[in-house]
Parts: structure tokens; sequence; C-alpha cells
DNA sequence: ATCATTTTTTGATCCAGATCAAAAATTCCC
DNA sequence: GGGAATTTTTGATCTGGATCAAAAAATGAT
């Protein structure tokens, strides 16, 4: 078994499936500034961060970086699209820093799917993290101002501060950086 | 075999399974005003709007009903969280018209799921199909104004407009009525 | 039809955050 | 370590949409 707790704690998963699953991931070390994949790619694997920092954006017509994500230690993570229907990702994933990550492949996914229908749960689980997350995203932009999304970004994933540009935060938070620097400020 | 179109659209399924989903979904017919389910309660079931129109809202602390999302024709509906896991759903889901109604109990699709764990594709699917439309919901409060996002949603769903308050697509969009009001005057 | 309630519209004012422009601070590289 | 490029901050102004208040219109009950 090389993945760590989260794994574990999916429901409905048998040891067996959980041990299988497990042992397919592939562990791997990757330098900051790496890119586990890029626009316009076929994003192939599914990665789960056991220690780093990505960042997940994608450029406007306009050519401006838009930061759509932020993910950190202990998460699964992939182009959700393009890895279960092979289109190429509209989005790019980079390290913010050195980074331990494990990542499975869509090919041998499938054939463990084939193999046993109950690894379903295992996409049903990530799939519905990403849609907790998006929900919850949703929320904080209905309900929160620019600084407390900011304040929350910043308790929930700390590391960000040191690592990404301002421009990178700000266009997470759907603000301008110009704002971004003055609710840093204070003003 | 009672539902239609979409089930037969999900990859991955055999068509045994197909067969049994669609089989095990009992149809109904609801008037116009009838709740799907309430805030507070657990919500026992994911239900397949053939025909109808439904609107999902929550209350706020202030007492104010926001509209979280409208479902139409062909699409499968349920309050994840509440289903999956059992917990009280914080929202209502109240139709807005004369509907048609497919609906599968949780604890039958567990024991199908115990029996066949290629049923978890079915909910792989549903789930998915969620993320997809949160995902674009974020897009849309990005990077469309107030008017654009009225306009598409009029668009895809046209009769919202006979058939729910100025304040209800107000709130879906994000908007105060007062705002909504003058976009529809064209001012 | 009539009056009361609910919903929508209109008007006036305000504010969070955008935009445009330029200065200051950092980072990078030879 | 110095100059160029990048990133961040500061300043001035503008704007989409909010808020508060009240009028007009629609809906509904008797």
């Amino acid at each position: 078994m090389n993945l760590p707790t989260d794994i574990k704690s999916i429901s409905g998963l048998s040891d067996l499936a959980k041990q299988k699953i497990g042992d397919s991931f592939v562990r791997d070390e990757y330098p900051k500034g790496h890119f586990l994949y890029r626009q316009g790619e076929i994003c192939q694997h599914i990665y789960y961060i056991e220690k780093g920092l990505a960042r997940v954006f994608y450029l406007t017509e306009g050519g401006k970086e838009i930061t759509q994500w932020f993910f950190a230690d202990n998460n699964f993570l992939t182009a959700v699209d393009s890895f279960y229907h092979h289109q190429p990702t509209p989005v790019s994933c980079e390290l913010l820093e050195d980074s331990i990550v494990y990542s499975l492949k869509y090919s041998e996914m499938e054939a463990m799917l084939n193999e046993n229908h109950e690894m379903a749960r295992f996409s049903f689980y990530t799939v519905y993290e990403m849609a907790r997350m998006l929900s919850s995203y949703i929320s904080a932009m209905k309900f929160q101002s620019a600084e407390e999304r900011y304040n929350a970004l910043m308790k929930e994933y700390p590391r960000i501060f040191q690592r990404a540009k301002l421009g990178h935060i700000a266009s997470f938070l759907g603000i301008t950086q110009e704002t971004l620097s003055r609710i840093r400020a204070g003003k």
C-alpha cells in the first residue's frame, strides 16, 4: 500500500480494492515549477499530492492567467473532463514547490474498473470531493467579501502566501491584483 | 425500462445494469408547489425529472430565500450530501410546475450497489454531471455580467420566466431583485 | 368588482472593487 | 553589485450592482 490516509477513508471500498488502488499509484518527486499537465494536452493521470503545492490555471482570450484552484497535501487532483473523457484539458497544473506526488494512469484505472467494478467507487469519491469544493467556492463567492475570501484562503493554504504571485492568488479570489494588494495592506 | 434517454448514455454500464437501474426508479406525477424534499430532512431519494421544472433553494440566517439551482426536463437531481451521507439537507426542492418525476430510494440503490458494484458508475455519472454544472456556474459568475447570465438562463430554461418569481431568479443569478427588474426593463 | 396582500418597478444614493497610470520594491541575471 | 525586467504598491477615478424607500402593478380572497 502506497497511498496514505485518504484512500482508507473511502467508504464502501473493500480492503482488497483499497490495496489494489493504493498499489497501482506510482510515487514521484518533482521540483518546483514542474507541470503535471498542460493546457491542450489530454490529461492521462489522476494525481495525489502527498506533500507539496499545486496551482491549476488557464489563460483567457486576453492572455491573462486565471487560477482555478490550489491543491496542497493529501488531495486528489486531475483535469476531470480530460481524464475521464479524453478531451484536451483547458487548464494547466504547475507545482509551486518541490512536491511528492502519486499518479495513476487512466488506462490502468480503466483496466481495474473492468476487472472490478467496485473501483468505480473510487472515481465517485474523487468527483464527489470535487463537487463539494466547487460548491463551497460558490458559497464563498456569493456571501463573502474579497477580504473574507482572502483570509479564508490564507488560513487553509498558508504556504501559498510564500509561493504564489499576488496576481495568481487574486485571480483565484476573483479580484484584481490591485485590490488584493490593498486588502493585504489593510486599507 | 422506465427511464428515458439519459440513463442509456452512461458509459461503462452494461445493458443489464441499465435495465436494472431503470426498472428500479418509480414514476410519479406531482402538482406545481409540491416539495420533493425540505430543508432539515434527510433526502432519501435521487430524482429524475422527465418533464417539469424544479427550484432548489435555502434560507439565509436573515430569512431570505436563495435559489441554488433550477432543474428542468431530463435531469437527475438530489441533495447530494444528504442522499449519500444521510445528513439533514440544507436545501429544499419545490416543483414550479406539474411534473413527471422518477425516484429511486437510497436503501434500494445501496442494495443494488452491494449486489453489483457496477452500479457505482451510475453514482459517478450523476455526481460528475453535478460537478460540471457547478463548474460552469463558477465561470459564468466570474466572467459574465448579470445581464449576460440572465440571458443565458432564460435561453436555457425559458419556462422559468413564467413560473418563478423575480426574486427567485435574481438570487440564483447572484443579484438583487431590483437589479434584475432593471435588466429586464432594458436600462 | 373590491380591498388586501404580494410582487415588481422606479428613483436616489452609496460602495466594493475595477480600471488606468505611475511609482516603488523585488527578483533576476551577466 | 548594478541595471533590466518583473512584481507589488499606491493614487485617482469610475462603475455595476447594492441598499433603502416608495410607487405601481399583479394576484387573490371574499
